[in-house]
Order: structure tokens, then sequence, then C-alpha cells
DNA sequence: CTCAAAGTTTACGTTTGCGTAAAGGTAAGC
DNA sequence: GCTTACCTTTACGCAAACGTAAACTTTGAG
């Protein structure tokens, strides 16, 4: 019935998202997906693909693979306290610097768009004084 | 009549900005600063505390200090050709990463509230069913 | 059966961004 | 002139996140 493949070869991921293998089976080595095994070889279903997106998100955001596992680790439990307390921890820790990227974004973005008009405006005037 | 320093040491800035001495010389040695000498001391201006601040936020957006050189010099210039050609590529390369990354922040901002309200909300339910 | 394409493991190499001594020069107060 | 706090250069070290090469194995097509 669905539209949805449930099932990709570490080569399908690695072109849809745009990585290498080599990457793929890195966040493996360092134990942020397991993926299931055909033989030897790794057969990645829905949920790995979703991890996967998880992890490059947070890499887009500056974390590094260690505390993106922290995270997917403790977000997955949800039960113990003392887990919570931790995932809370580091939800406070990270919206802050979060915010600041935010600022930092508009900020820039901002910043562009006055340079872009600045440096288009004069790039072309030679149609009008010539 | 000024309330504004005009004039800093390496420590007064790496008070201000929360990092080291040792990465503010690494960025002098990756030429992104280049601080005038009394002697043998550093003297850092007021253009090279906001050089500073660029390279921060720049760092905090993910770009390599090579990337943020490439930057601020091509700012500094304006008037060759090549060259507004290039800043104008790496403005619209970087925008559009840029807004992936705010995507991004403010996807997991809301994931984080949601997360936190629910983990906070059964967090204490004790004395209301003890 | 054979060959190519893709997958696998193992392991050393590379880049980035500083940390961290080591070893000493300098400026200011007393 | 001595101490103390801060500055300097030089240089080796290191963790993170893969790149890359070597040397197979597996699978699908023909």
């Amino acid at each position: 019935m669905s539209d949805e493949k449930t099932e990709y070869t570490i080569s399908d991921l690695a072109k849809e998202f745009e990585i290498t293998s080599r990457s793929i089976r890195h966040y493996e080595d360092e134990k942020l997906i397991t993926p299931l095994r055909r033989g030897v070889h790794r057969i990645y279903n829905t949920r790995d693909r979703v991890r996967l997106q998880l992890i490059l998100r947070g890499k887009r955001l500056g974390f590094s693979l260690a505390e993106i596992k922290e995270i997917i680790d403790l977000y997955g439990v949800e039960g113990e306290q003392k887990q919570t307390e931790r995932l809370l921890e580091l939800i406070r820790l990270r919206r802050d610097s979060l915010k600041q990227q935010l600022k930092d974004i508009k900020y820039l973005l901002n910043e562009f768009d006055v340079l872009e008009e600045k440096l288009t405006a004069n790039h072309q005037p030679n149609n009008l004084t010539s």
C-alpha cells in the first residue's frame, strides 16, 4: 500500500543524505546506529534512517558525535530519574547556545542581504552611464 | 569624552570573550587578526575587537577559520570584480546552509520545549497519588 | 562460471583548533 | 633591584571525524 521503502543499503543512505559510506560506518563504530545484517551486509530500516537524520541535524548544529549519542541514548529511555535529569540539563545547556546561534544567524543573514544589495547595485551600472 | 576603551591587551579580550589567549594568538597565526605591537607586546584596537567578534560568530555558526578568513579578507576589499563575485557566491552558498540551520534550531528548540514539559510533568506526581 | 559493482574489515594518515609545557622577556610597584 | 604578574615564542601533543589504501568477500547480471 505504502510507497515508502523500508529497507536501505549503506549506499542508498549515503546518496540520499549526500555523505560517504565511510561516515555512516563511522557512526556505527561510535555506536550511533546499529543496522541489522543480512549475512555480512548492513541493512538499514526506517528507524535507522531517522536516526541518521537526527545525527546529521545534530552535526549541523555543532554537536559532537559523542553528544549526539548521549542525547539519542537518553531520548529513548524515559523513566529513570537520573537520566531524565541529565537530559533536561543537556537541553537547558544547549538551549542557550542554540538561541545564541539563532541570533547569530539572523544577524548574518541580514548582513548578507545588505551586502549583496550593495554589491549587486554597482555591479552592472555600465548600461546607464556608458 | 567617550567611555569606550580603544586599546586592549590580549588578556583583556580573552576575558571579555571568555576564550584563551592561546586562541587569540592562534587566530593571529592563521592571519585572521594582526594587532599592532608595542615593543613585543600585542596591542588590540577597536577594529581588532570587532574582527574577533566576527571570528567568534563565524565559529559558532560552524565556519572553519579558513572560511572565516576568506570572508573577512573579501569583505574589506570591494572593488575587484572577481572578489566581489566570489564573495557573492560565498554568501549564497552560506545563506542556504544558514537557513537550514535556522530550521534545525527552531525544530529542536520546539522539541526541547515539548520534551521538557513532558519530563517535568511526571517528575513530581507523587504528592498527588501517594 | 565469470566479471563487475558494491560491500566488508583493518589500519594508518590527515586536518582542524587549539592545549600544554618549556624557557624565558617585560612592566609596574615597592 | 627584586618580586610578581603578565607577556612572548617555539614546539610537541591530542581528540574528533572522517579520508584513503589494501586486501578481500558477496551479489547480481549475463
